[in-house]
DNA sequence: CTGTTAGCGCTTTCAG
DNA sequence: CTGAAAGCGCTAACAG
């Protein structure tokens, strides 16, 4: 039943065949279903009905290129595979779909011609606007040249000016690496990615603000940059331990205090009592290992939901002022955490 | 640098426009930008190089319309903010992405309404194809009965004919229920989503078959329905405990599996010793937790990726034979199983 | 309040 | 091998 159409050719109704059906034109039938300028109520209700009878569904092609934008917002992030990306990723979308809009997304791998080449789809297909999380400086500067809002997510790179929401990624290297000094640890290993990233440099300018506000002088052997799928991560955490003796270790970002939670579990060390670690990002499995893994949690489904906001007002007023907000991350203390067994 | 173009108002260039620039026609810009049709390679140069002079985008709206099909594809699936159906996604994108299709991602709540709405959304874009994890059999006919191909993934509902890629649920709800029994369980609690989804159907039902199997009655109060996300799910489960004493509880989802976990967690009953626990889908906290969760696995990937290549067949052959697949699950065995404490 | 007209940017016959 | 012409389905003036 539900509106079974058998004529002939699969070509979808057009307006013109409503208008036709309806006995007006195709431009009353235009006024009529976009509810935009005058017309009779009584050939309104007319049109509806055989809208419904038909089935018709609007060819948002047609539409997009005659008004030259469309209700699509490309989302661009680095790895959908990423518990963190995804979470951000489901709250653009949460409300994105509430304001009616419909999301691409794509997962760019923090591949610049990727990257690039998604910004190239986005402009395509007349995007309203793009979130990304950047990791090439190029495509938001295409996109924002082209006169496509762009709000950059999680990390800031744009040089061209443009809306971001981030969090306060100094402050959360300066929490993790605080807690631990106050426990008395005074060799506090730091594993971060090694990208030029707001994130990345945030989180180790934080980690080193910390030491120099605590008077506590700073080995750097004991940083350790590493590469984001690096093959070798693990042997290098281990290397550290080997070689550096930390009694602590803070994991900058989700993927490597997994990492490091790996190698301290496949060394048969007991978590805080050899050593002790705070991770970043409260990913699930964080608060259900035992003991829990003390981290430096950031409201990710929160960051997702504000770059969508901050989008939606961008493509409600173009030339609107620049939005920027930096979210706060907390310390979520847990077990992993105590002082050192042997203080140096 | 890069391609800065400044001329007054900020019109993307059409083909017309390189066209112009090149002293062609458009058709034979269009011939030359899309590699199909004669056209001399001396003037085709001529116009590529124009075209990346003045970073010529095409306009996917107008291809689309003319073409009557685009190069994006939908997919739907229930939530994305739940790691399987998360990287159900990012192995749907990862292939289409290398066949250089757009995905617009829609989480639809499995609630009839929003799927049915983006049914629609999908049809208005022209998708070239979706792929959904379906929640009603409205979505997929209206697709269909368009001429839209479509695959459903995880489980299946499409009255009308339509690709399929699931897992065999049946098995994995046996292997599961089986690894119990064969340690010697007689009471195995069943948690399971009360959908009459293939996946829970299935689960249950193979469940029950490796009872039978096994000669073991079964007391139908140990099978407990639970809604997707009932406000009163981990009560329920405690009261399982409470009321009809298993000795080992079978969680037909992660969530569940996740709920189970807290419970016998928050009770103080040690895994395996004092109760078993078997999941489904190796999510990963279960490998991370001590001890590590026995698991029915299911490539999750490789669901989506394998979702991906038969749309992608059944776009380049609408009229060919229906593709269904129908994956293993495999039992990952841990630590969460061992005999009954006090064996009835 | 309604219809006519024009055109968004591209592709595709069909003649040259 | 190339160009002219038509048209995909919709919307936005602009007359009526």
């Amino acid at each position: 039943m539900a509106g079974v159409v058998s004529d002939g050719p699969m070509r979808p109704p057009t307006l013109a065949d409503l208008a036709r059906e309806a006995g007006t034109s195709a431009s009353t039938a235009s006024r009529a279903l976009s509810g935009r300028g005058y017309v009779s109520p009584i050939v309104r209700d007319r049109l509806l009905e055989v809208a419904e009878r038909l089935g018709y569904v609007p060819n948002a092609s047609a539409r997009t290129l005659k008004q030259r934008t469309s209700r699509v917002v490309g989302v661009a992030v680095t790895e959908l595979g990423n518990q963190f990306y995804a979470s951000l990723a489901a709250g653009i979308e949460q409300v994105l779909r509430e304001a009616d809009y419909q999301i691409v997304l794509v997962s760019d791998n923090s591949d610049r011609e990727q990257e690039l080449a998604c910004a190239r789809a986005f402009l395509a297909m007349r995007a309203a606007g793009v979130i990304i999380t950047p990791a090439d400086r190029e495509a938001a500067a295409l996109l924002a040249r082209s006169g496509v809002g762009v709000v950059e997510v999680d990390r800031r790179l744009a040089e061209v000016p443009c809306d971001a929401v981030v969090i306060d990624n100094e402050l959360g290297g300066r929490i993790a690496t605080t807690h631990l000094l106050e426990f008395g640890h005074r060799r506090i290993g730091l594993l971060v990615a090694n990208t030029d990233w707001t994130t990345d440099v945030g989180r180790l300018r934080g980690y080193c603000a910390a030491h120099a506000f605590a008077g506590v002088e700073l080995d750097e052997r004991l940083i350790v940059p590493i590469g984001f799928h690096a093959a070798d991560t693990e042997p290098r955490i281990a290397r550290l331990l080997d070689e550096h003796a930390p009694t602590a270790l803070f994991a900058a970002n989700n993927l490597l205090a997994e990492h490091a939670w790996n190698v301290i579990r496949d060394r048969g060390l007991r978590l805080p009592h050899d050593i002790s670690l705070v991770g970043f990002d409260d990913v699930q499995w964080t608060s259900m290992v035992e003991p829990g893994i003390t981290v430096v949690g950031q409201p990710t489904l929160e960051l997702g939901r504000r770059a969508a906001a901050l989008l939606l007002r961008r493509i409600d007023d173009p030339a609107g002022e620049l939005g920027f907000e930096c979210l706060e991350p907390t310390l979520i203390v847990r077990g992993s955490v105590a002082q050192p067994y042997a203080n140096a």
